[in-house]
DNA sequence: CTCAAATGATTCGAGCCCTGAATGATTCGA
DNA sequence: TCGAATCATTCAGGGCTCGAATCATTTGAG
């Protein structure tokens, strides 16, 4: 009985962290449709939010999509009144994207969904369990190279 | 400064959890590729190894997919012998899907990769930091239906 | 100063993945 | 016994993303 189980697959934090990943994504574009928008969106004013980057190529990079995703993205941004988007004077080429004030509100609702979910996908867990967990994410995030704010 | 930060969506759980989830499925993905798998071949491997299902329709409903996806996995699992394929005697409708010997070793390669991918991600948590991390995911899983094994 | 090469943005066609509708086979129930 | 329900299968379509081609602008070599 001192025998280690063989490793199964759904013991493994990849697949849980993926299995889970598609729930909270699932949860969250549920929440966000209302609004019109997809979790790219969001990431990508997040992006603009932490100063990540401005241009429409460095966005891309900072979000490691292809910068003709940024150039859809962005449009329904403008659309939306969120971004507002120039021409850098020094190089005529690169578009900047800024947020607007409407964009940083809406940032901010799409961020308190995010926390609402949260809420519900840890109810098992106690505050202190929970904050611990998103700690221990926030190592691997930034081990991995993505955006992590505290 | 004791006012409360507004709650950046970056520190949500949510957020971690679907970056880390798209990271964590991306080298998965990049891992199997060799075998010509994808990790939906593969959790449909580890819900028939766990006795989740038998029938076609029960794996897609347990795996949370349309049918027909089963029976295009089916198809290809059925192609590399990973799975045996037969109709239910009882009722000729019918397909029961059981692990053939080569596809449950196919699991165990396939389970041993995910398990090296999480050594990777995990890398800068101490063993008990990970352990503790892998056993929350596991509370947020079971809780949200996922197939979890201990 | 001039022009070819490099760079950023944009458009657009292609590929992948998945779903839902339509169809066929089989079983169930009045 | 036959119409309704159920399971599997096929297939066309939609959403999402990328990469190639194109246009505007800048840079650097001469």
């Amino acid at each position: 009985m001192s025998a280690v189980n063989p490793p199964s697959l759904t013991s493994s934090l990849s697949f849980r962290l993926g299995t889970l990943g598609t729930v909270a994504t699932t949860r969250f574009t549920a929440a966000l449709e209302e609004r019109g928008l997809k979790p790219k969106h969001v990431a990508l004013l997040a992006a603009l939010d932490a100063g990540a980057a401005s241009s429409q190529l460095e966005l891309a990079q900072a979000m490691g999509v292809a910068p003709s995703l940024v150039v859809s993205m962005a449009d329904q941004l403008q659309a939306l009144g969120a971004v507002a988007r120039e021409r850098d004077p020094a190089d005529r080429r690169r578009q900047m994207l800024a947020l607007t004030e409407d964009g940083r509100a809406l940032l901010h609702e799409c961020a308190a969904q995010a926390h609402a979910i949260d809420a519900e996908l840890a109810a098992a867990l106690s505050p202190a369990e929970r904050e611990s967990l998103r700690r221990a994410l926030g190592v691997l995030a930034r081990e991995a190279g993505l955006p992590v704010e505290e």
